[in-house]
DNA sequence: GTGAAAGCGCTAACAG
DNA sequence: CTGTTAGCGCTTTCAC
């Protein structure tokens, strides 16, 4: 199969003219008169000519495409990220290569190294482990480089504003009249963005005068969660004799999941216990869920991502890195509610 | 920033040696004396050398990138999906670029082009408009292209055994009892699959000699559906005289938003009405939702189609195009029960 | 406006 | 084993 393509030569074998010419005209430079500009339109049409991206690429010694280093597709909220990222990039002319790196430091550094030998004009960061120096080392400075959702110093980034985000989220709480207010993380959450979160829970709580709730490491496969040193089981945190009458979790996930196990052991929600998220992935819309979480605005961060990239990349300056924040919004839903009550909130609230 | 990288050239000048010697050993050749190989190693440490992806492509006219086609991002099932492809793409060396087509034909054909341009060694479509009779004719019989989870008579494919998998979500459901079982179906459903899965519901159903329930075209953002020309209420459909007490929903998303109205209507599942799905998306397994559903072997999937892209894209055979079939599995959960044996009133539902 | 010629960084015969 | 020599398909000066 596949005789060679045809290349620009054969087009200007066919239209008479000579390889820069073609060349002009593909690129659609003015300086061509509308005769020869015909003539090789229609070469090109009658031989399907494609042009080569890759010879392209090599001539100009730039490319067109972003790498994007994503840790886990699986995850909704990256795999929207993921998908609005691509409307922006190609929006604006880019292709994009994605790598998957699990959460794994090594299949990082790997994915960015490939990346790298194809000459991506520059990478974007929905997920970055924390532990990568050398990822700094080999980009800092020399790069374009953004991270979107999460972020480093030495780069643009876009983020929410996870700190703020976290107050709003925990002062819910606290209006509806909780006291006992704990703070949950579990794997797979970004690292920056839970220690802000968790400095936003603190806030809340402190500015309200109230003592401060546990912090809970969670891994959902087991019943067991970390408290610092200790390993307790979770149900008996939300029990006891001075229980935890409403959780501040991580993300939707990690918040999701909670709710799962409070099924499962009958303990109702949120009746019994108040559980907000962060994120609001389009899972936590769903009626049988209904989590109150603190929104991201996704689609703007993608597009703000994309477009300092594209400066990065487009004007090579070299101002320093800038950080820009995105305004997160409390969305309510049913998943929260006054402490001990047996009244409910019903009806939806869909925005 | 970014003074040029480094070339193979520089890399052979520091090392003392000649351009292709450096190139063999980059590319592990075995035709070098451990000494030579030792001198260039160090000499590209010590420049910080990466081979330029670009270069090589062009020089061996074939690239080690696979373009991925894929309808929706933001749905789980085609996002795990990405994520699995990518994962068996990178063991066996071959990088992805991606693109989104939101299911619009135009942008699916824009999307090929783009990926022709690049010269991607091959293309595995996610998901296919029906509609495009223009990209068959520019790839098949001449380029590698294999469908996983939807499939064209003229290229390789591996797709979930749909027919069979209605079949025994359907038997599922008159097994349990049902006896007027609805087949619906949403936007955003491949057709292929589509037609092949309502092809299996009939069959059961016919096999069972029971009356064919209604088949339901659904946009979730409405609340009225089509029947054939008619257009009705989803809620009369499933309340009046002689109610439909079972569904057999196209995918697991179509389910949810069903379950998700149904809740909203206080039509109880799966107490008034059974619902099962297709896919198993992650979503399905959560305790609030619980849906039955038809299981398909995504990783499988993924697996075999980049192997048999792998194949055409290294052996270049003309072998037919073959279609693999990958089992499914019925997953009973809480959505499905047996049917209330009580009739209704016209009009009345009780609560 | 159009053509000729010199790369881009690497691979791939083929000599030595 | 290592070096020499052509390309790969396109961009990009720079003459004409």
């Amino acid at each position: 199969m596949a005789e060679r393509p045809p290349t620009i030569l054969d087009v200007a074998r066919a239209a008479g003219v000579s390889k820069s010419t073609v060349s002009n005209v593909v690129r659609g430079a003015d300086s061509v008169t509308d005769q020869t500009r015909l003539a090789v339109t229609r070469a090109i049409e009658k031989l399907g000519y494609r042009p080569n991206a890759v010879a392209r690429q090599l001539g100009q010694r730039q490319t067109k495409i972003i790498g994007v280093v994503v840790g886990d597709l699986g995850n909704p909220f990256y795999a929207e990220m993921a998908k609005l990222v691509e409307r922006h990039a190609s929006a604006r002319g880019y292709a994009m290569m994605f790598s998957n790196t699990l959460g794994v430091d090594e299949a990082e550094h790997a994915a960015v190294e490939m990346l790298l030998e194809h000459r991506v004009a520059g990478l974007l960061f929905l997920s970055f482990s924390g532990n990568a120096d050398g990822v700094r080392r080999k980009l800092a400075g020399r790069f374009p480089v953004v991270f979107v959702g999460c972020s480093e110093a030495w780069a643009d980034s876009v983020v929410a504003s996870d700190r703020r985000g976290a107050r709003l989220a925990t002062q819910h709480l606290i209006d509806l009249g909780h006291q006992r207010i704990a703070y949950l993380t579990t794997p797979g959450v970004e690292e920056r963005a839970n220690v802000a979160r968790l400095a936003g829970w603190r806030d809340a709580v402190d500015a309200a005068q109230l003592e401060r709730g546990p912090v809970i490491r969670w891994n959902p496969f087991e019943t067991t969660v970390s408290l610092g040193q200790e390993t307790v089981l979770l149900e008996e945190l939300l029990s006891g004799p001075d229980p935890v009458t409403a959780v501040f979790a991580s993300n939707d996930l990690a918040a999701i999941d909670l709710i799962d196990f409070c099924d499962s052991v009958e303990r109702r929600v949120p009746d019994e216990l108040s559980v907000v998220g962060f994120d609001d992935v389009v899972l936590a819309g769903l009626g049988r869920i209904s989590l109150t979480t603190i929104a991201q605005q996704q689609d703007r961060m993608a597009e703000l991502g994309v477009a300092a990239l594209a400066e990065r990349i487009e004007q090579r300056s070299d101002r320093p890195a800038r950080r820009r924040l995105v305004a997160v919004d409390l969305v309510v839903r049913n998943s929260t509610a006054p402490p001990r009550t047996r009244r409910r909130l019903n009806g939806k609230v869909a925005s």
